[in-house]
DNA sequence: TTCCGACAGTGGGGTCGCAAT
DNA sequence: ATTGCGACCCCACTATCGGAA
């Protein structure tokens, strides 16, 4: 298959609105592939590469280079193109590599090369990625929709499922099983605003569990083999002896574990995230870095127990097999409520995890079955929110649907001089109205145009929420806003009555120490 | 007919490893 | 030794389609 039909169709995807359309065009592509393609067809089209990230990106892309005027590119000459570009490494590499990529540019199409970019650099936005290619592999192979989900859920990844599907049709989906040491896509949880809220809407019993700020893992144990990975199924077993360790002292042989891990000081409060982020970002020296910074595992869902899958039991009843297999410091907090009449109690218990340090709650049904690669509606997160009057510095210009739009803002905290110290940014809760609103107001406030955005007067104040304040060496106050969203504008404030650094930092003690 | 679940898009800061300077 | 780039951790929020109610 020629390279330009998949650059083509992912065009048409992108030009229609429409869902279905979207499914029947990747549908369309994938009858059209031959078996030998399909490995590579089946990637480029939910917008990934099937070798995973290359260390390619816009800058080392550089200059356009001059296009083939005729298709000719296969898409498995493509792939071994890439394939051999993913390979070089060391003194030299970065001319080889930018060798290899422009020698690649030189053959493809405008219209190739288009689509090469976007997959190199991660940016295939054409409306339809993971979900959306299933549904059309779906489609092309006559499997039920569900099937093929729960297939790539348990395969962690398209690409089996579809080479398995082509080659041997819908019955295939079977061989597809949960299995020691193979990953599957975590479930993930929803955000509600309090504990009373996420109880109200659950509705029914539920466990309140203590949210901790770290990285989540899913712990896989075979006799004394464990293997670890992250919530993208990344494995870094190889960066946390103590959670192999750990693995080992559980009470069962063959597990699948779900859980959070988390550097915990010698009071067994939590450390910052950076913290424990930075420990487990190291990969050079683990036994230097694990004496620095030691992590704890937590867990908190079992997916397999010595024989038994439990993925789709009841959270209470996966829970009471965690309980047996691993011991209560090794589990996170929890209290279990009635429902809504009790309410209280999980505020209660949302007050005391916040004592302790941790970020917030969990709220979970004790019903409800582990949605794996799913945002399931039954795991509600709660988390304290702060908020801010800020005053906009300059802003950015947007890039896709928000193109011609002012979008990103620099934000400012007013400082003793009667300045103001840039604090982040943000481009997190504006609606369409919002965004042509601001995309005015700025423009009058404009006092120097960049090719990035513009520089304004600062007076115009902007209500920010955040979830917390973390060091930075990056701004000028020495910390900078975790997760900084826009709450609404401000105009009956002026910049005068803005917050100050001063008032931040009081705020969040500890932080600059 | 209206409602709502699921997805995709739009980017944020920090930290590490690696190659180039 | 320092700098720049890319990968990958953490992530919030809005718009939209299409099936559910």
């Amino acid at each position: 298959m020629l390279l330009v039909r998949v650059a083509a169709v992912s065009r048409e995807v992108a030009a229609t609105s429409s869902r279905s359309r979207k499914k029947a065009l990747l549908a369309g592509l994938f009858r059209e592939a031959g078996p030998e393609d399909v490995p590579v067809v089946i990637p480029y089209l939910a917008g990934r590469l099937p070798q995973g990230r290359l260390g390619i990106g816009w800058k080392t892309l550089g200059a356009p280079v001059e296009p083939a005027s005729a298709p000719s590119l296969t898409v498995l000459e493509t792939d071994r193109e890439l394939t051999a570009l993913k390979a070089v490494a060391g003194p030299g590499s970065q001319a080889e590599r930018l060798r290899l990529v422009t020698s690649l540019m030189s053959r493809a199409t405008e219209e190739e090369q288009a689509f090469l970019v976007a997959l190199l650099t991660g940016e295939v936005r054409q409306g339809a990625l993971d979900a959306a290619a299933a549904d059309g592999l779906a489609e092309a192979s006559g499997a039920a929709p569900e099937d093929v989900r729960r297939a790539v859920m348990l395969a962690g990844g398209l690409a089996p499922v579809a080479e398995a599907l082509l080659a041997d049709g819908p019955t295939a989906l079977e061989r597809f099983r949960l299995t020691v040491g193979s990953p599957v896509l975590p479930m993930l949880a929803q955000s509600a605003p309090t504990a009373t809220d996420a109880v109200a809407r659950l509705g029914g019993a539920a466990a309140v569990e203590e949210k901790l700020d770290g990285i989540r893992v899913q712990v896989h144990r075979d006799g004394d083999e464990v293997h670890v990975f992250t919530r993208t199924l990344d494995e870094i077993t190889d960066r946390l002896p103590e959670v192999v360790a750990a693995a080992r002292e559980l009470r069962g042989e063959r597990l699948i574990l779900d859980g959070e891990v988390i550097a915990l000081d010698e009071h067994g409060r939590p450390r910052p995230f950076q913290e424990t982020a930075g420990r487990i970002g190291s990969r050079t020296d683990v036994s230097s870095a694990a004496r620095a910074v030691p992590v704890s595992p937590v867990f908190f869902d079992v997916l397999h127990a010595d024989g038994r899958d439990l993925m789709d039991l009841p959270f209470a009843e996966r829970h009471a097999e965690l309980a047996r297999l691993a011991p209560g410091p090794r589990r996170v907090r929890r209290a279990v409520v009635r429902g809504p009449e009790d309410a209280a109690a999980a505020e209660d218990f949302l007050a005391a995890t916040l004592e302790r340090g941790h970020e917030g709650v969990v709220v979970k049904s004790l019903d409800t079955p582990y949605s794996a690669g799913r945002r399931g509606a039954g795991w509600l997160k709660v988390k304290p929110v702060h908020t801010l009057d800020l005053v906009v510095l300059a802003a950015e210009w947007g890039s896709g649907r928000r193109a011609g739009k002012l979008s990103n803002l620099h934000l400012g905290a007013r400082t003793a001089d009667g300045g103001f110290a840039m604090l982040g940014k943000t481009f997190k809760g504006m609606t369409d109205e919002l965004l042509r609103w601001q995309t005015g107001r700025l423009r009058e406030l404009a006092v120097e145009e960049h090719s990035w955005g513009v520089t304004v007067r600062p007076e115009l104040v902007v209500e920010i929420a955040y979830d917390g304040l973390q060091r930075s060496t990056r701004y000028p106050a020495g910390v900078t806003l975790r997760f900084a969203r826009v709450l609404r504008y401000r105009e009956d404030k002026s910049a005068a009555e803005a917050d100050t650094v001063r008032t931040l930092l009081a705020t969040h003690p500890g932080v600059t120490r």
